[in-house]
DNA sequence: CTGAAAGCGCTTACAG
DNA sequence: CTGAAAGCGCTTACAG
């Protein structure tokens, strides 16, 4: 058989990279022994330890990770599978994986869905070809069956931001009922009273969720309820507000379940001359770096993501050492940032003309 | 030994994958035939190639991938390292990425630096312990002696945004010293004529470049230059403007290095009472989605990053079929998307007062 | 605690 | 074109 090494050009020599092997052979032990050393698992005796260490430096060996993998059937590695790394809110979602993923020596398989239901079916499977660690799903197709087989081949899925079908999934999710009713809570004390909602429409339980949050906290201030549906993108949020505005003139708040319709509305409130937030209050889901650059600075629900995905990838190791327990579910509370688009500066909507200057990097503490 | 093979559950029951064996037995043919169908090297015979697909079929068999890397010592994976996911501008590009990387059937390891050289170097490492196809790098140290070990492994690496020391790499840059000259030309050509410059300081080569196209542009046009230095962040472009017109009271027209820096811009002048467009001409750097949201609609100058990005993979495709070829060093002309923030609506600022609402979604295509 | 040895599931020159 | 067999570089029960 042929000589088929790991080859590579160094100075234009060739050469083989350093394996166990040698090691073992400069270190005058056996290769379990550099084994045992380099993994860490077994205790060696002092001395084998030492004479193990000391060839590893001199020879610069790294352990191959592929081997390893292939022995272990279980490679180091995490998938984390988004469904639009472009939107802000999962750019920080994985910011944070990727951090947490790092911090445990470990790497990311980055997935992207694109929320496309096919997208996912062929990540997943990937997925269960590379044999990882676990998974963190932001899942567009909560019954795909690529959910099922994963479970079934022993990989922990954590389903993250939104719930999957089969309950031997962990989730991490936002408490989004709540979040609404806080909104409308917010809006109601600043003195606003016909509180309409933009919703996203469709399958996602994200979106029905806030869209019952709304309704069932209006019915309780013993306030009319009037929503109309958009989609995620400006555009959506502008038909919407202006369906809305159609249906119920009177309108004095809004609350957007994302935060690129509440631009929409902003924009169509600014077109029909009226002021945010003394003739209309907003309040928008989700935190986006912008929402306090545009004017006025939005009000938005904040998901604690950092918090969110530290959990996400606990619950993710725990299942690695110990398979079994009951599945966990966790829900997390949205954080209220309260921002000029919902701070009416007088109590009735009368003389507040002046503009002033908005200033988001300055003090953010005044609550009103 | 121990039968240590993969297991899984699958109600309740225990079972083994797969394998290339059980496909070999069930076809009747040699498991080197099985696997010369499945990774289609070789031609088999048709009849073969018929019983073996229909074994692939039946049993539901599935590749192992970890023992394909180990054997070819290559993992289908490539090394995506960016230096901040959570930058719309680096979003973009990873997202970008993913489409190539899937498209071709790759995996993407998604590597984050938070510009910290001692994370390149760990993700480099890393990356080097993978055996990946091959890595596209954003690089926050050019001359880490991890690319070069990564050259030396073989590994091809295509520098992004950036270029790195080790000219083994190719490079895909955009051309921004031509860009900040186009920003020039289209400030001056608009009327403006005291154009400041908001730069990003340090070692980074993409703010020297951005600097010495506006330097050049300037003496060009015979115009003075003034500048000040700030970071990428809000704040900084604040207080970077901040001293700009402290020195240059008479500033009409400033090109940030960065979009973050523009917003602070934007909120000093708003400040003190300059108005933007008419007052002062703004054109900036990189083109978040949220540019065209604030007000004024901000003018930029966008990296065609899908194009960039497409082209990154596609060297590095090469790379990986055929080794040799000088290195390549593409270039990348940024396109200014004009709007509202540098079309001033007189030719004079003499009495445009009156404040149109803007419209970003509508059409965008007058351009004065 | 240590070593010899099997085996993870593929791929690939070699011989036919 | 096909098959037998070695080997990729590790890990790990087993025996000592």
């Amino acid at each position: 058989l042929p000589n088929s090494k790991s080859l590579g050009f160094s100075e234009g020599r060739l050469f083989r990279a350093v394996t166990m092997v040698d090691v073992a052979a400069a270190a005058g032990v056996s290769v379990a022994t550099v084994s045992r050393v380099v993994s860490g698992a077994t205790s060696v005796a002092p001395e084998y330890h030492a004479r193990v260490a000391a060839a590893v430096q001199e020879l610069g060996y790294r352990p191959n990770k592929l081997a390893r993998s292939l022995r272990r059937q279980k490679a180091e590695v995490i998938g984390v599978v988004v469904s639009d790394i472009e939107n802000p809110h999962f750019a920080e979602v994985v910011h944070a994986a990727e951090t947490e993923v790092f911090r445990n020596g470990y790497r990311m398989l980055l997935c992207n869905t694109d929320e496309s239901v096919e997208k996912q079916q062929a990540y997943l499977q990937m997925l269960a070809d590379e044999h990882p660690l676990g998974v963190i799903l932001v899942p567009c197709d909560p019954a795909g069956v690529e959910i099922v087989q994963l479970l079934d081949l022993g990989v922990p899925v954590v389903a993250f931001d939104r719930s999957v079908r089969d309950d031997r999934a962990d989730a991490i999710v936002p408490d989004n009922v709540e979040a609404s009713k806080v909104a409308v809570h917010h809006l109601v004390e600043g003195g606003y009273r016909r509180i309409g909602f933009l919703g996203i429409a469709g399958r996602l339980e994200t979106g029905a969720a806030r869209l019952a949050g709304y309704k069932s906290a209006m019915a309780a201030a013993g306030l009319d309820a009037c929503w109309e549906d958009g989609g995620l993108r400006v555009d959506t949020g502008v038909s919407a507000t202006e369906r809305l505005l159609e249906r119920w003139p009177e309108v004095d708040g809004l609350i957007a379940a994302n935060s690129m319709m509440a631009m929409g509305a902003l924009h169509v409130l600014r077109a029909r001359g009226l002021r945010v937030p003394d003739d209309v209050g907003i309040v928008a889901f989700d935190d986006p770096g912008w929402a306090e650059l545009v004017d006025p600075p939005l009000t938005t629900l904040a998901q604690p993501i950092r918090a969110m995905v530290a959990s996400a990838v606990r619950v993710l190791l725990d299942r690695i050492d110990a398979r079994p327990g009951p599945p966990q579910h966790l829900t997390f509370g949205l954080e209220l940032r309260v921002r000029e688009s919902s701070r009416r500066r007088l109590p009735s909507s009368l003389g507040a003309d002046q503009k002033e200057p908005t200033s988001p990097w300055g003090a953010k503490e005044t609550n009103d």
